[in-house]
DNA sequence: ATTCATTTTGTTATGTTATATCATTTTGTG
DNA sequence: CACAAAATGATATAACATAACAAAATGAAT
């Protein structure tokens, strides 16, 4: 099966610029502001596809224009979180940004959405996953309790398919 | 359909009892030491079905027994949650008891196992749930990734059915 | 262009959650 | 009893997050 963790061929890049770009254009959409600050929290939290610490990118805008306090990072994470472009994960309290802000599907009137993760303890990657089973499987016991859903948080810990065969392979 | 949130005729007294007479159990047969104090903070967690806040049963102790530190209750805790007596809810930084801890199902060789959250976000109630078709999602998920899990974070947060009629009735 | 209300950002201080480290006490074992 | 291991006590600090208020930037209406 395909390895979400290994997409073949990835240009991260381009990666991110399409990211940027899909904020651009839902921010507009919406009438939001994706302001120089916001625009560049959301740059530094795709520099990778490693969950980032709000103070680590606090470390990172501080290195670049000096004195930043906490509230900084926060006001535009709370702003990018909204907006669906991020996502917080609990269980590392740390940020990701997120892979569908362009398809922005299930869509709630605001741009929060169902988001569900893998997470390799190994290589600290995080991947965005979408299942219509696990979601159908959400739905249906939730609606069996006669519970109304309005957060999901769901992260799955462990070890993606390519640190498994590092050790394997002894690497 | 059943809700898990209001079981009828719900004895608290016995239900803590249950509980603790189910981790004296579980403690002696793994060989573990369920000494005074993990067993009074595993009580103080149960002292109702909302999660509590490590600070919370800080001050607890606090109030019973003088001065006491942060890491005398993270380290109960640590150990409550190694025999999976206790669970963190990642989304709310806080404890609840294990309700399953006396089947001890899926048990892996310690205590850990699966355990999924239906979290009322307005009477604060945490009803641990199991369910075989979201445990097949899950697995199938990750298996058609390649994905080994070692720990899943799965606590759907919202309103539960009581809490829904409240409104409706005007309560 | 100027005023005004609103939004965003800056700044300072503090709150909340969690852990590192080393000393002391308790417990189980030979 | 002596010893090693486990648990707890005690002190300090790290890591994560927000409250509250001031200043600046923005957008809309005149």
């Amino acid at each position: 099966m395909d390895n979400p963790f290994a997409p073949p061929g990835h240009d991260h890049a381009s990666c991110v610029l399409s990211a940027l770009d899909a904020a651009e254009a839902v921010c507009a959409r919406r009438g939001e502001r994706l302001t120089p600050l916001r625009r560049r929290v959301l740059e530094l939290v795709w520099r990778g596809h490693r969950p980032v610490g709000a103070y680590d990118l606090l470390a990172m805008l501080q290195h670049e224009r000096g004195r930043v306090a906490p509230p900084t990072v926060y006001r535009a994470l709370d702003f990018l979180c909204e907006q669906g472009l991020v996502h917080r994960l609990d269980s590392l309290q740390a940020f990701i940004g997120c892979g569908q802000a362009a398809d922005h599907q299930d869509g709630r009137e605001d741009g929060r959405h169902r988001a569900h993760f893998l997470i390799c303890r190994d290589c600290g990657i995080a991947v965005e996953v979408r299942d219509g089973q696990l979601d159908g499987a959400i739905s249906h016991l939730a609606g069996r309790a006669g519970f109304a859903i309005s957060d999901e948080t769901i992260e799955l810990s462990g070890r993606c398919a390519d640190c498994q065969n590092e050790w394997i392979m002894g690497a």
